[in-house]
DNA sequence: TTGAAAGCGTTACCAG
DNA sequence: CTGGTAACGCTTTCAA
């Protein structure tokens, strides 16, 4: 069973190869009609055969000759992560809307594997990048950017980066609100648990507490810790101890995991929330309304960030100028910050 | 900053083409020599040229020559889904260290997606496909075979297609686990809630729950509630609410979103497990452990399955036949199921 | 509106 | 071990 090319739709609709090609790329019109310099006649007829023949256009062909693959690369730090695994469905629909396949590769937060991963998507012609970076990947990127591959970094920013699409959220509004709302309850003695991974979007939520901190002249009360990935099982279980001996009021959490860390230490030390410690956490999870205690957090508009993303991209393969987007934060309430009695 | 070509290498280095090719595509063995029939020293030279001019090889070209393309799709139903998120990870790893490249696509339980998505991978050359069918998806799958491309069966068993890898988990026996488990704790009158999408790993789960429930002589007992996707949240509420009216037991859940909405539900009502209802969930979660009562839940080796999903295919891929696995679930426990008192 | 022909960068084949 | 050369299927001038 041998391949159909666009030569034998050629021979068998009497055109010439070229025709062929113009009418399979061609796009639709808003009235349907094809947009190509062809007789619409020869193109029906073209469409027919190729049809009937079962064709199916080669990509590596096309690829090679043009140097375009209707392809997008996307590189999470981790494909497994609650957020990204939710951003990258909104990915991929919203490329597929403009005809684009998407390949997906975790970075591992290793600027070493991102750079690997971005070398084996330019060796495969992809069009344009959208990537979370991790710290030190400043390097690896920029070498796309001068083999002149759009690259658009989503939810984390690298401010030295500047011929790129950025689309982001207002990290530091998030962080404000996530205290602002404690604050409002009542809460005074607020702590905050990060990691020390250098990026962005954690260094700027952090810079959000602190401003509404000292905007409320709270600013003495304010502390982060920090933790790792590797460390946080512990590192939570000693801050928390630590907190509640302190008198902490609450605690905000600018992740996901950290949120779940908190909350499963909370539960092992049989702490009550908003009771012992109130509590904001980061990102959409089942568990939020699940605890004991629903647990007000931070929500962050992964459909919107997923498809302006694609967009950013798209216009900048299309050579229009990259674009940076902020994206707003908005806040669920839970039972975790009840008003302080 | 023209493109440098493998022709650009054989120039510098002072042999042909045909030398590097060989040597770009040698593997190195165990002992870290390059396997070609090449002398090693010309070899040396030529991957000294290609690193100083820092040559990169154009998949394209390669994959039009040689119809390969060292790169397989992943087709789960969804990839913002919780198991394959997780397992997604494990594939990606397994195939980068055989060389290859990982695309994902959703085929989001349609039929008709699946389809397209099959046909734009197969247009990509991709080498083999690993995908999780939904109901309805065997023509595309065979459209597949038909063409020669190498599919394996992850998660779902099509039991008619024949000339496929298959990585299973034994759902007989992941239903009898989590059935017997509850038995065993004096749980008598044990239902099950399950959805009605057709597919092989359900179903199973639902023979192994009623071959459980007969070979204690509870069959009298056995009842399966069914709902899909989208009204799986009220007919829970329904299910619920009625079971404990008519003083069921236990409920076993066979996927991870059930035994969220049974949870969630549960909490509305103000239930209590096991007290009210004992339950054994689906998958790994947070949410397990951290609900007020830890709940026993069945694991899926997913470290396993992936991987075996993709050796299973590299070697189809090279020429050798299609094996089915079969892998043996875990059971975890908490306090849902703790003996009926 | 149509067609001929020149590659794109690689691998496969055949000789030496 | 090494080298020459013809494809692979498509897009892209250029010319008619």
């Amino acid at each position: 069973m041998k391949r159909i090319t666009i030569r034998d739709v050629a021979r068998e609709a009497n055109v010439s190869v070229t025709l062929v090609s113009f009418v399979m790329n061609a796009k639709r019109d808003k009235d349907g009609n094809l947009d190509c310099p062809v007789n619409p006649e020869t193109a029906k007829r073209v469409l027919e055969v190729a049809q009937r023949l079962g064709y199916q256009r080669n990509f590596a062909a096309a690829s090679l000759r043009s140097g375009r693959s209707n392809t997008i690369a996307v590189i999470p730090n981790d494909i497994s992560n609650k957020f990204f695994a939710g951003i990258s469905r909104c990915i991929e629909d919203r490329a597929q809307s403009f005809g684009y396949t998407v390949f997906f590769a975790s970075s591992d937060e290793q600027p070493q594997k991102l750079s690997e991963v971005i070398d084996s998507f330019m060796a495969h012609n992809i069009d344009g990048i959208i990537v979370a970076p991790c710290t030190g990947g400043e390097e690896a990127i920029e070498k796309a950017i001068n083999a002149k591959v759009p690259v658009v970094l989503l939810d984390r920013d690298i401010e030295r980066l500047d011929n790129v699409g950025k689309v982001l959220l207002d990290d530091i509004e998030a962080g404000k609100m996530a205290t602002e709302e404690l604050i409002k309850k009542g809460y005074k003695k607020i702590e905050m648990i990060s990691y020390t991974l250098g990026i962005s979007s954690l260094s700027l939520r952090e810079s959000g507490y602190r401003k509404a901190m000292m905007d409320n002249d709270l600013y003495d009360n304010a502390k982060i810790h920090y933790t790792t990935y590797g460390d946080a099982e512990k590192d939570t279980e000693r801050i928390i101890k630590d907190a509640v001996n302190r008198g902490v009021d609450a605690i905000f959490t600018p992740t996901y995991s950290l949120s779940a860390l908190v909350l499963s230490e909370m539960k092992r030390l049989g702490l009550k929330t908003p009771g012992d410690l109130a509590l904001v956490g980061f990102d959409e999870s089942d568990i939020y309304s699940l605890y004991e205690t629903t647990v007000t957090h931070i929500v962050q508009p992964l459909k919107e960030l997923g498809e302006k993303s694609v967009e950013v991209l798209v216009n900048m393969i299309g050579g229009k100028p990259a674009e940076k987007i902020v994206l707003k934060p908005a806040i669920k309430l839970g039972g975790s910050t009840d008003k302080l009695k």
